[in-house]
DNA sequence: CTTATTGTATTATTTAGATAATACAATTTA
DNA sequence: TAAATTGTATTATCTAAATAATACAATAAG
């Protein structure tokens, strides 16, 4: 199995997933070429299929596109790239916060758990 | 599609997640009797033998335990429940800031977004 | 005792996802 | 110009997951 990657989603997914996050947080650049498929999918250890896949749903959100023959690109639209990191992190603290409701921890609960753990981190 | 189950994982596996949920949120407690595989079929709308996967997975991992035809219990460890409850809030806060990360907010920053929708909400 | 309900097992079919193996057209590169 | 690289498309095969349709043994319920 591909490091890094489990077998409980569509490995597509993942890869979506990952590829979307180093967009994000800066690993490729707005306007950056990024590798070719098939090295995309031999770093990723995944089917050329597979990344092809990856690659034409996050052409179809508007975070890369291709040029026939010369390559993939980042999207420019650094407005957008903006905007959906703070979409992602708004889901990601929402989705955290009903996991731990239905853990039975009420948000202030789970806020002085957060501090715990930040105060041993530092 | 059965409502709250997702495409993008098992079915099995978002069911053990919900019962497991259910029992550590006290909606079964130590020692319940569970409603019978069919029913809780038909309850999720999935197939029996979907059902039936999840529970005997979550017969291996010692939250129930089957009875031959009386019915299938909650288990009565408490000490267990308490443990697990701590394991899968701590799984959380770890996954959380762990992705938080990724989208590149530091983890005083991620403390900082958090205080503010918990403001919003009170 | 009879019936209904329980967990469990079995076999078959269908579907999505992943892989495999190529092929092609366009264009960049040498 | 010739060769290599690009995204893209196609067809086939394989597997896990889900569904479907039953069946059985044990026991609880009437």
């Amino acid at each position: 199995m591909p490091s890094s990657l489990d077998n409980d989603r569509p490995i597509y997914l993942q890869l979506m997933e990952r590829i979307r996050l180093d967009i994000i947080a800066g690993v490729y650049k707005p306007g950056d070429k990024l590798p070719s498929v098939r090295d995309l999918a031999l770093d990723a250890a995944v089917n050329p299929n597979t990344m092809q896949k990856a690659l034409s749903e996050l052409e179809r959100e508007g975070l890369v596109y291709s040029q026939r023959t010369s390559g993939r690109f980042i999207t420019e639209d650094k407005n957008m790239l903006k905007q959906l990191k703070t979409n992602l992190a708004e889901e990601q603290i929402r989705q955290f916060f009903e996991k731990m409701k239905q853990l039975g921890f009420t948000g202030s609960e789970t806020l002085a758990l957060i501090e715990n753990v930040l105060k041993e981190e530092m």
